[in-house]
DNA sequence: CTCTCTGCAAAATTTTTGCACTGCT
DNA sequence: AGCAGTGCAAAAATTTTGCAGAGAG
């Protein structure tokens, strides 16, 4: 996570001009643990910068996303949700209410090389999804 | 993979009626190792169902998703895949190509009651993606 | 013969693009 | 001042839906 001179710096580095919607939109997502779609992130944009608009957001999480500083999570909705913690980490989401949380890296070295040997790729990058039942959800029950 | 027969019995038993379509779309699933999209599918059965269309490629697919006979693959494009094979198995993208291959099954029961202690939910499914560079596309190089 | 399925076209949804204006640097 | 960025609206891409006619049981 960033803080705003950082990220100010990081844009600057690389070409980008900074603007108080690129921050917005970077603050935003590091301070929720919701895993935002770009609609929810217009959602809760829109009331503090009335002019964000959603090419403005596409835009933005586009350059984030290249300078490393979000990832792209991909649950298989309609739409991407994006995350500002980029530690190693994956996701499980609840098939019930649809709410996305962070699973601990689970360490997987040894998974990633028993793929290499079986796909003969070279592995840059992985991601896993786990689904199922929240425990808010099943007390409901 | 089922044959036609056991397509036809098990459609009928679902309460499905058995079309020349939804016969036509699994068997394209079962005979390819591509992992085809919507439009990819609709590519392939168009020459010999010229009256195919998109909406009755997206219905089959779902109806066959649920008796449990394809699944659903969502490497974080814009479309979705499918998959004739619903052995447990993993999937592979190439990030030069976009060809997707399959992953044999990682040995990862420990890794799901790891995630359920962790995340406090009860894990029904997972899905795992890993993104690299295939063998042709590194001799291209 | 009934009722589901197909296929067309239109709608809905998400994301991308073109372009005039704004505002960083 | 120059040029990248914003924001609108239109376009593109994928998937869903409504409905009339076709066809499976």
């Amino acid at each position: 996570m960033l803080n705003n001179q950082e990220l100010t710096a990081l844009l600057r580095q690389n070409g980008y001009k900074v603007t108080p919607q690129r921050l917005a939109v970077y603050e935003a997502l590091a301070n929720t643990k919701q895993h935002p779609s770009a609609e929810m992130l217009f959602g809760t944009l829109q009331p503090k910068y009335p002019s964000m608009s959603f090419a403005t957001v596409y835009k933005t999480v586009e350059i984030l996303n290249k300078l490393g500083l979000i990832q792209i999570i991909n649950t298989g909705e309609d739409s991407f949700r994006y995350d500002a913690d980029i530690s190693e980490h994956s996701h499980v989401q609840c098939t019930v209410c649809g709410r996305v949380d962070d699973v601990p890296a689970l360490n997987d070295r040894s998974l990633v090389v028993k793929v290499e040997e079986a796909s003969g790729y070279s592995i840059d990058k992985h991601q896993f999804y786990f689904f199922g039942v929240c425990e808010k959800c099943r007390k409901k029950h």
